[in-house]
RNA sequence: GGGCCGUUAGCUCAGCUGGUAGAGCACCGGACUCUUAAUCCGGGUGUCACAGGUUCGAUCCCUGUACGGCUCACCA
């Protein structure tokens, strides 16, 4: 028990008391050397026929936590825990003999025990292992949380996510398809002849996003890094050097605020394929999406209370399209600055005197419409102000060729066809380093590799990021990120 | 960072108008050889988040702090 930690309640402290007892008496608390020979769930499989009265003939080694006892006097049940579920063990004094009966009560639950035993079914037909032999191979010292209310208390369920698992199963369900959604997504890529790549984490220039970096510093080198805010110029420099199709899944990390669908890092996929586009990478999208939901479950899933469907084609509609027919207003490039600045203001946005038109439309777009584009819909010609990466629309040049997959009103994928003119590239650079906001200032310094690289040439690319977690958090129903991160910062405890 | 709400036993939660706290699980002692939240008998184990203030008296009222949740802002 940890010094600090004071006082102690009564039964802990009766806990330790035992221990110390359990010690004393030279009894192995923190043991080893068993190796189990079989999963609880292949064996509930296995003898899921097995008759009342019958035995199996073989007997198995298994491990796992003691989650609850029913003591009977001279027998004794209690469930087995290990990482495919649950099983029932019967012990009886008639068959281990009276001490090792005893040291059996001893145990705790928590503990880890390796038994070996056979499997048989109670009169309720229940499948249990009869154990002939136990080994406590580790002690727990703490008191676990109730069975019956597992643990609420969010706070206590993020720190001690441990914890979490070990008695909400549902938790673990939720991450088990996390686990699947990256997987299928690699599986998926990679099939389609992507390579895995990784590209810097450190580095010199926050690039390929607007937003406020970490800073940090190597010692040796007395430099300033920023951990990074995208993998998006790196990526584009593989391209450049003859890697056709590249994908990275990975950290991202970004120095803002804290809410229900932003961790300061996060997991973001990001992929770049040589001649492909936008429009392409539209009909890529719902595939590589699809097949991961059929994966985790279905096409049919719930958010927030609403059913969305993500079987049969995806809408997509223009920026503005979309302003007009889900939020009822006409906007557009031909208007003056003054009418989209005074709508913006009425509908309580604020605007900067450094704003042009594509940056208020986009405010209206998503002050009006995100939120209601509940089922999956492409969001096409974004205005050329806010997207310094994506290629200029050839026949507007106010838009480029870039879109946002929304699904249950979230973001969940950005993609355009890239940006390969260096000379464009350094232009729009540029005017997003005179910006009065500080965070483009910086992502906007320019990064002159970069123009060098696309110097040498990089051919015509879609590129797409698809945030994991929110993708994630939509397939899984979760009101929060922190219910699809495995550890969500939090702020040190009190 | 702003606003609102929360923090009571290891966990889940009660606690009236201010009179120093109580229930289930867990835990401890006892009974019990097929239980399933086993049951039965007995036991309450607490810095009421923390620090001040008001009051004869504060878990309760007030102020501040910490942490969390929701929300707004920034962002994906």
């Amino acid at each position: 028990m940890l010094e600090t930690e004071k006082p102690l309640s009564e039964p802990l402290q009766v806990k330790l008391e035992k221990i110390k007892r359990l010690r004393k008496q030279g009894k192995t608390l923190y043991g080893g050397g068993f190796a189990p020979d079989a999963k609880v769930a292949d064996l509930k499989k296995e003898f899921d026929s097995l008759e009342q009265g019958q035995k199996s003939g073989e007997s198995f080694g298994i491990a796992g936590r003691i989650i609850i006892f029913r003591k009977h006097g001279k027998a004794t049940f209690c469930d087995l825990k290990d990482s495919t579920g649950k099983l029932q063990l019967y012990l009886s004094q008639k068959v281990v003999g009276e001490e090792r009966y005893q040291e059996f009560n001893e145990l705790d639950i928590g503990d880890w025990i390796g038994v070996e035993g056979h499997l048989f079914k109670t009169r309720t037909g229940e499948l249990s292992l009869s154990v002939d032999d136990f080994n406590l191979l580790t002690k727990s010292v703490r008191i676990l949380p109730e069975k019956w209310h597992g643990l609420k208390d969010r706070e206590l369920r993020y720190r001690q996510r441990y914890l979490d698992f070990l008695v909400n199963p549902e938790v673990r369900e939720v991450f088990e398809k996390r686990i699947m959604v990256i997987d299928s997504i690699r599986e998926f890529l990679k099939n389609e002849g992507f390579y895995e790549v990784e590209t810097p984490m450190l580095q010199t220039l926050p690039g390929g996003a607007t937003a406020r970096p970490f800073i940090t510093h190597h010692n040796a080198l007395d430099l300033e890094l920023y951990l990074r805010i995208a993998p998006e110029l790196y990526l584009k420099r593989l391209i450049v050097g003859g890697f056709e199709k590249v994908f990275e899944i990975n950290r991202n990390f970004r120095n803002e605020g804290l809410s229900y669908r932003h961790n300061p890092e996060f997991t973001m996929l990001e992929f770049y394929e040589a001649f492909s586009d936008y429009k392409r990478l539209i009909l890529f999208t719902q595939r590589l999406i699809k097949y991961a939901a059929a994966k985790v479950g279905s096409l049919e899933i719930t958010y927030r209370g609403k059913g969305i469907s993500l079987s049969g084609d995806w809408k997509s509609l223009s920026m503005t399209d979309s302003i007009k027919e889900i939020g009822g207003l006409e906007v557009g490039f031909g208007m003056e600055i003054e009418k989209l600045a005074s709508i913006a203001k009425g509908l309580g946005i604020e605007i900067s005197d450094d704003f042009g038109k594509g940056k208020i439309i986009a405010e209206i777009f998503e002050v009006l419409v995100e939120p209601k584009l509940v089922d999956p819909t492409f969001i096409t010609d974004f205005p050329t102000e806010i997207s310094p990466l994506a290629k200029r629309n050839p026949k507007d040049p106010d838009l480029v060729e870039r879109f946002e997959l929304f699904i249950g009103g979230e973001e969940i994928a950005n993609a355009f066809s890239e940006l390969t003119d260096p000379s464009e590239q350094l232009q729009r650079f540029r005017k997003q380093s005179k910006s009065s906001d500080e965070e483009e200032r910086l992502s906007g310094r320019i990064d002159k590799d970069f123009i060098k690289a696309l110097e040498y040439g990089m051919p015509p690319t879609g590129g797409e990021g698809i945030g994991i977690d929110r993708l994630v958090m939509v397939l899984t129903d979760s009101q929060s990120i922190k219910d699809v991160l495995l550890f969500p910062l939090m702020k040190p405890g009190s």
